[in-house]
RNA sequence: GGGCGCGUAGCUCAGUUGGUUAGAGCGCCUGCUUCACACGCAGGAGGUCACAGGUUCGAGUCCUGUCGCGCCCACCA
């Protein structure tokens, strides 16, 4: 069998990619009319995948571990929608730039017919770039070909809400993107500190020769002032109840208004009101019934209403109006000042607060039973910690803007009349119009907030409104995985909508991870040019690699940092798995052994006389399945990650597979030795699999050749179980030892500057029979791997003995050509000096009759035996010490 | 303004309920092209766990405060 040197993932992951998806092992964990929820979806009893989602919309890397376990536990969610979504953006967002096409320019329908088009043209490459990194892409689902299945779940929804009352529709203050042209929620507009300035107002009061100096930020909407307000208790204007002011510029009288809203603290505790521009403002035109004046229109210009001004942009426009303001003396001063400005998530276009007819659902009604579901504790955060933000947001939750005048998404289901203007909202197009009868009727033009139909997707997607056995099987599912960015987006609006609909939680468990930091900790992000692009660093370090890298920092709580280097580190661990295989397969040939595993992987074990780096690698390995399983089924991947790196890297290759070596001298085809180790192997494989899943499935396939009833793959193999009878004890002891010899024996060789290639002898002693029993058993290992020849000798090392090294056990003296006295002196003054420091913190703490009264039994006991053995140590480097003075 | 979190080795980070001498990867130093792997092997240096108090027999871990940093939410003109 020929096998490169070097591991090229390059060569097996799109491979075996294709061919989990081609056999059917990722299939789909349930169908619905047609509908799948994901391509790749890890089968029954698997181990996991991780997965990576190029979120071209939110420009950054998205990473979403998916560690699932047993379909049979309904433990799955999958991530489907916005994966699909994705893919299709990608699409989308290539084809505009590699055409130099404006969306805007394209009509809705033009456009929808476009895509199939580019679909063809670069969807195949993105489709099989998304299947190589794991993420799903399922082109039956994209969110503009509106899935007919999921617009009727949606229009469902709506409707229900409607006549419940939940979703009403009506003038309100929106925010509003003039680059995108359409309504944003709260929660898409991001407000960041800016520096501006605050700019103090003149307005003449009528018929006094007075002024009022109101404050503002934004000047340009003065315009569109109708009042201006002062707090009722304020002395300074309590005369001026009933009076005018004339508006500047434009020579309007408004009038003087009190109300609570403005802050006499506040700059000169006078504040301009313009209901069309502030939702503050709004609010107070409402109370006091004040004409709202449009001055900016929907593409940030000024309006007919700001009358000279009428065309200009809102930002030039402003500088105009301050202008004019100072040359008529009316400007009073102007003060530098911060404030935070509202941007579009999207396209960071500054937002403009504009008054228009949207649709809104009420959320105070449905917050409350999910508010309840994270109290009562049927849906649980974890970390835990994050159970407060969701809270935090849901006690102050406010109504959510879902109108959306893009031309994607799903259209709203409401009709109004020609005639009579009656707005009709129904599940189908209505014939005519319910209350005048007129068949002149046209659908709204606005669509759904992408979130509204991502917040039906835990049932949606299995059939619901229809009662399916889908339905009934998988809701709720157990676990959802996420980042903490889409937590009010999608996870809140998820639970809300399930509980509403389903009278039940969508899922049980939430897992947040963390977001991808780049190395400078900065969150990735597209303007900042400093986004790690998955498919250029799965195609460098491979995708296992890559895996690795991101479990390894996922701790839960924290975010992932993303690095190079930390990708190379993780490459240098597939590479020595490989390596490892290699090194085997190579051995197997030369001993005329043919691939093999076992025929019950799980009842495997050595036999009780089996050498014993076997009795020692299984009971390892049981440990680290142990430790591995415990680790996953908590959600501390990170741990999992580390606990099988060291079993693999620094157990079964420095140690077990070192000893082996030995082994392969004799050629007697597959013995009970040989057995031990595939089998090992093999069970190492499965471990690693959720952290490498290709190149163990790679490996895998190779072992497992000669086996007719195996499993088609290893992810269908089984995770290994911990099995408490493989636990050795004795065998631990034993190799244990046998590892503190040959590492002391390394030390020493290293300290005292001896060659590596030297031989050397030297002698073991000690009281015991065990060490020595071991020294001797083991001569050949110990020569292998420390390249010492040793002597076994009860009793103590002379005490002029030179070249010693020391455990409480043994003593190990190595018989050296030259004597290397001042490296030997200074390396035991160290330890010396270390273990007085020892022995004095343990006497103090055993003098401490708080202490000993105190503290549990086996916390004294522990510091007992460890004071006897410093003690023991004492005497013999003291001993040593003297030795060389001599 | 409200909420959440962070500060541990040169760098990036672990450290589950407080309990012996605080760990890993990378980087660094020394020595090895040993017939699986230089994406490697062997050995090593490096930390008063941000600071100040407190609780405790015992604190990186719990409490309070200070300093520094980050994130989220919020209609402060």
């Amino acid at each position: 069998m020929q096998i490169e040197k070097v591991y090229e993932p390059q060569r097996f992951e799109p491979h075996w990619a294709q061919w989990w998806i081609d056999s059917g092992i990722f299939r789909a964990a349930g169908k619905s009319g047609g509908r799948v929820f994901s391509l790749v979806i890890p089968p029954p009893n698997v181990t996991g995948s991780l997965h990576i989602g190029h979120m071209l919309e939110h420009t950054e890397i998205d990473v979403t571990i998916r560690w699932h376990r047993m379909l049979g536990d309904n433990t799955l969610w999958l991530p489907g929608t916005d994966h699909a979504g994705i893919a299709t953006q990608m699409v989308v967002e290539r084809a505009l730039a590699a055409e130099n096409i404006n969306r805007r320019d394209l009509g809705r329908e033009k456009f929808e017919e476009r895509v199939w088009q580019w679909k063809a043209q670069y969807g195949d490459t993105i489709k099989r770039q998304m299947i190589r990194i794991g993420a799903s892409c399922d082109w039956s689902r994209e969110r503009f070909t509106l899935d007919p299945g999921l617009s009727r779940a949606v229009r469902e929804v709506f409707v229900r809400l409607y006549e419940k009352g939940l979703i009403y529709r009506g003038e309100y203050m929106v925010n509003w993107c003039p680059r995108c042209m359409t309504a944003i929620s709260d929660l898409e507009t991001a407000h960041q500190e800016t520096q501006g300035n605050l700019w103090h107002i003149r307005y003449p009061v009528n018929g006094q020769d007075r002024y009022l100096v109101v404050a503002t930020t934004r000047p340009e909407t003065m315009l569109g002032d109708t009042a201006v307000a002062v707090n009722p208790k304020d002395q300074r204007y309590a005369d001026l109840h009933g009076a005018t002011v004339k508006l500047p510029l434009v020579g309007r009288d408004i009038p003087v208004i009190f109300d609570d809203f403005a802050d006499p603290q506040f700059g000169t505790g006078v504040v301009k009101v313009t209901p069309a521009h502030d939702p503050n403002d709004f609010e107070a035109g409402k109370r006091h019934n004040l004409a709202k004046i449009k001055v900016i229109d929907e593409t940030g210009h000024m309006t007919a209403e700001a009358g000279v001004y009428a065309g200009l942009d809102r930002f030039e426009a402003r500088k105009r109006i301050v202008a004019d303001l100072d040359d008529l003396g009316l400007l009073d001063k102007v003060q530098p000042y911060e404030l935070s400005v509202g941007k579009c998530d999207r396209c960071k276009t500054v937002v403009e607060p504009l008054v228009s007819k949207q649709w809104f659902v009420s959320t105070k009604p449905l917050a409350k039973p999910a508010i309840e579901a994270v109290e009562s504790g049927r849906i649980q955060f974890i970390p835990e910690n994050w159970s407060k933000t969701y809270f935090e947001w849901m006690y102050n939750i406010r109504d959510w803007c879902i109108s959306r005048q893009l031309w994607w998404g799903h259209r709203i289901p409401a009709w109004y009349c020609g005639e009579c203007g009656e707005v009709t909202v129904a599940r189908e197009a209505p014939e005519a119009c319910a209350k005048c009868g007129s068949a002149k009727l046209t659908q709204d033009t606005d669509v759904l907030d992408t979130w509204f139909s991502s917040a039906l997707w835990p049932f949606s997607t299995l059939g619901w409104p229809d009662q399916t056995e889908d339905l009934k099987t998988y809701y709720p599912t157990s676990l959802l995985i996420t980042g903490f960015d889409i937590l009010f987006f999608w996870v809140a609006r998820m639970v809300m909508m399930g509980c509403e609909f389903m009278g039940e939680v969508p899922f049980r468990q939430v897992y947040i991870h963390g977001l991808v930091r780049d190395a400078e900790r900065q969150k990735m992000s597209k303007t900042k040019g400093n986004t790690i692009d998955p498919l250029v660093v799965t195609e460098k370090y491979g995708t296992d690699a890559v895996r690795m890298a991101l479990l390894m920092g996922a701790a839960p709580g924290t975010d992932i940092v993303l690095t190079e280097e930390r990708m190379e580190s993780t490459r240098a661990f597939a590479n020595k798995i490989w390596n490892a295989a290699r090194f085997l397969f190579m051995n197997m040939e030369r001993s005329g052994v043919e691939p093999w595993v076992p025929e019950h992987l799980e009842q495997y074990r050595p036999g009780a006389d089996a050498p014993i780096e076997d009795r020692w690698i299984w009971s390892r390995l049981n440990a680290c399945a142990e430790q591995a399983n415990r680790a996953i089924e908590t959600y501390r991947y990170h741990e999992a990650a580390q606990v099988l790196w060291r079993f693999f890297w620094h157990e079964f290759c420095d140690w077990y597979v070192e000893l082996k070596k030995l082994r392969f001298q004799e050629n007697s085809g597959l013995d009970e030795n040989w057995r031990n180790l595939l089998a090992a192997f093999e069970t190492a494989l499965r471990l690693l699999h959720p952290v490498m899943p290709f190149l163990t499935e790679e490996l895998w396939q190779r072992l497992a050749t000669s086996q007719p009833n195996r499993p088609k793959s290893i992810a269908l193999a089984g995770y290994p179980k911990p099995r408490p009878e493989l636990s050795d004890a004795a065998a631990e002891q034993e190799v244990g030892v046998l590892q503190e010899i040959v590492t002391l024996a390394r030390t020493l060789r290293t300290e005292m500057k001896i060659d590596p290639k030297a031989p050397l002898s030297g002698t073991l002693y000690s009281h015991g029979e065990a060490a020595l029993a071991i020294a001797r058993a083991h001569s050949g290992a110990i020569e292998r791997l420390a390249n010492v020849t040793l002597e076994s000798s009860q009793g103590a090392a002379p005490a002029n003995a030179a070249a010693i090294r020391s455990t409480p056990e043994f003593d190990l003296v190595l018989n050296l050509p030259q004597m290397q006295m001042e490296a030997q002196r200074k390396r035991l003054e160290k330890e010396k000096e270390q273990l007085d420091k020892n022995i004095a913190n343990s006497k103090r703490q055993l003098g401490d009759e708080t202490f000993l009264s105190r503290a549990p039994a086996h916390v004294v006991e522990t510091i007992r035996q460890k004071l006897a053995d410093y003690e023991a140590q004492q005497v013999k480097v003291a001993a040593a010490l003297d030795g060389i003075a001599q």
